[in-house]
DNA sequence: CGAATATATTCGCATGAACGAATATGCGTC
DNA sequence: GACGCATATTCGTTCATGCGAATATATTCG
């Protein structure tokens, strides 16, 4: 995975806000959807985005579509994933979604 | 600087390279042109664009522009810039690019 | 099979950016 | 001031992408 691609993956603020939602584990499209609120198709237009580019996996859960990070990702993305989550902290909008992210997992089983 | 505008700035390859090759140090316009290989015009767009954004700083010194990165670079900035130079060591083209430096640089007493 | 839910794709539009070509500006020297 | 070198800007074109709206596909359940 070249760094080129590795950062265009990252320059658009909602995939910004997806791949760093992924950091905390997987999750399905819906609840991406809740988090940002975006209409559906938009989410997964830039999931499309990034699969396509190896940025993000995904794996079929009955009628649920459950993405997430590279299992086995190359070194550099690794290490730019974990640069973005050390940056990611002090993120206002970051720390907001990760509330909405735990708000929204609490309502139901899902994964 | 926000992250979206810190991706953005090297989601371009021909500014990725820029931005590697001065993490060596400051450098004028017609060094790096000698070392890309691409039109002048073109550099200067890219300085231009990576200027706009916070992400390289000039000063003029005669007839010479050299450009830097940042004196002072805010936090997320200094730690990708780190990241950044990890992985471009196993970098095939900025390798390359990097030993032109070399060549360029010897031929004349530019800073 | 039909309905409901979850997700994906397509279309049309608007915007931004990369590029080549041409031209303009800035500075030093004569 | 004229010239030459270094750099910057502008213009027109082309291409990618972000978006909303509409529609299509897939899965489960009755």
């Amino acid at each position: 995975m070249s760094l080129v691609r590795i950062y265009e993956c990252l320059c658009d603020g909602t995939r910004l806000r997806i791949i760093q939602l992924l950091t905390r584990g997987p999750l399905c499209v819906c609840h991406l959807q809740s988090v940002l609120g975006i209409p559906q198709a938009r989410v997964s237009q830039h999931l499309s985005y990034l699969r396509e580019r190896g940025m993000v996996e995904n794996r079929r859960e009955g009628t649920w579509m459950i993405y997430s990070l590279p299992e086995k990702p190359a070194a550099e993305l690794s290490r730019h994933l974990a640069c973005l989550q050390d940056c990611s902290v002090s993120d206002k909008r970051f720390r907001k979604d990760l509330e909405k992210l735990d708000a929204v997992r609490a309502c139901c089983g899902k994964p």
